[in-house]
DNA sequence: AAGACATCCAACCGCGTATGC
DNA sequence: GGCATACGCGGTTGGATGTCT
């Protein structure tokens, strides 16, 4: 036996909402509120539409201050952060940029961020990069030569997919790291901290991600959760601020996130690598052996030790082929 | 100019969880 | 505790639009 559908599915109007229909639940939704029954809503204003619908409506377009498009680079920093921490929890990653919604968040996540990160260059970036190519090309003809090498520079090199990257090259310096072009690899901020409050708010969910490990390398990192064979030595995780919510945890007017500790993520979310064998170029058609990548996850454990002995720890654990699912 | 292809994003779907009885 | 119902979430789809060949 099936679940039981939300609404009669044969009475209720699907597809793009008119203006009329955005109109009518906006202004109810304003002067009434949502009456705690999304369900019964609809049926309400004489909308034929399903409560689901309706919810899904106002919370991603007729809500008040939201805002669509136009991301910044501190918003991209702080979803990529988010995300190598916690994962494709994208209410929580959407709780912390005021404005935005989750389906907002996760459409720019996987049509744009995603490309922009592991090296797929939209045609837009493309023609873009051509255009900058063809312009220093010619500036090359001549007297220009000098200032059209300063531009290209300015823009970034002339590798694959620089031109998509300039935020993150805003973002980084070098750390000693072997860089993989057009990846979050490339570059680091040494001089970055962590912001606290994304700190509580990754305890919180789990004692997830890098920031964790660098504070209490005692706490259980995520990738160990439900795998027994891989868990550390027993050992409570401190216990978080229990006044400590999403709300007052956020992280607007947050400074930058640091790139180096992104990048420390990727030692303890197993997930999450899981999910870049395309970003390390580790994809079917283009193995790498656990030697040639141990160098970019646990860098001779370079990073763990500028860090703390947990973060080595760590290292080591992680620092197994079979541990990462790799050959 | 037109067809093919790529991109974007609004909306839907189904599952897990919370809540009330 | 068990069940029914509603909510919230993340994954996915489909159509509109833009761009390329």
């Amino acid at each position: 036996m099936g679940r039981a559908p939300c609404c009669d599915k044969a009475t209720v109007k699907k597809g793009p909402w008119s203006p009329e229909e955005d109109a009518k639940l906006k202004s109810y939704i304003e002067q009434n509120g949502t009456g705690g029954n999304w369900i019964a809503l609809p049926q309400k204003i004489g909308l034929k539409r399903c409560g689901k619908s309706c919810r899904l409506r106002w919370l991603n377009y007729l809500r008040p201050n939201i805002k669509h498009g136009g991301f910044s680079e501190e918003e991209d920093r702080i979803i990529l952060s988010l995300y190598i921490s916690i994962g494709s929890r994208w209410s929580i990653i959407a709780a912390q940029l005021p404005g935005r919604t989750d389906n907002d968040i996760k459409n720019y996540w996987n049509t744009r961020l995603k490309k922009k990160l592991f090296g797929k260059q939209s045609r837009k970036d493309q023609r873009q990069h051509q255009f900058m190519r063809q312009q220093a090309a010619a500036a090359n003809d001549g007297m220009m030569k000098q200032e059209a090498a300063t531009a290209r520079d300015a823009a970034g090199s002339s590798s694959m997919a620089v031109a998509s990257y300039n935020w993150h090259h805003q973002a980084m310096a070098a750390v000693p790291l072997q860089p993989i072009p057009g990846s979050i690899m490339e570059g680091h901020r040494p001089g970055d901290e962590a912001d606290e409050s994304i700190q509580k708010l990754l305890y919180k969910l789990g004692g997830a991600g890098p920031f964790t490990a660098l504070s209490v390398p005692q706490c259980v990192p995520p990738m160990y959760e439900g795998s027994p064979g891989l868990m550390p030595p027993p050992s409570s995780c401190p216990a978080v601020d229990a006044g400590t919510s999403l709300d007052e945890g956020g992280v607007q007017g947050s400074g930058m996130l640091p790139a180096l500790e992104l990048d420390q993520g990727f030692h303890f979310n197993q997930v999450k690598l899981d999910g870049l064998e395309s970003f390390f170029g580790m994809g079917t058609d283009q193995s790498m052996s656990w030697s040639e990548v141990s160098p970019l996850i646990c860098p001779n454990n370079t990073v763990a030790a500028s860090s703390s002995q947990g973060m080595q720890q760590y290292c080591l654990v992680v620092d197994e082929p079979g541990n990462l699912g790799m050959k």
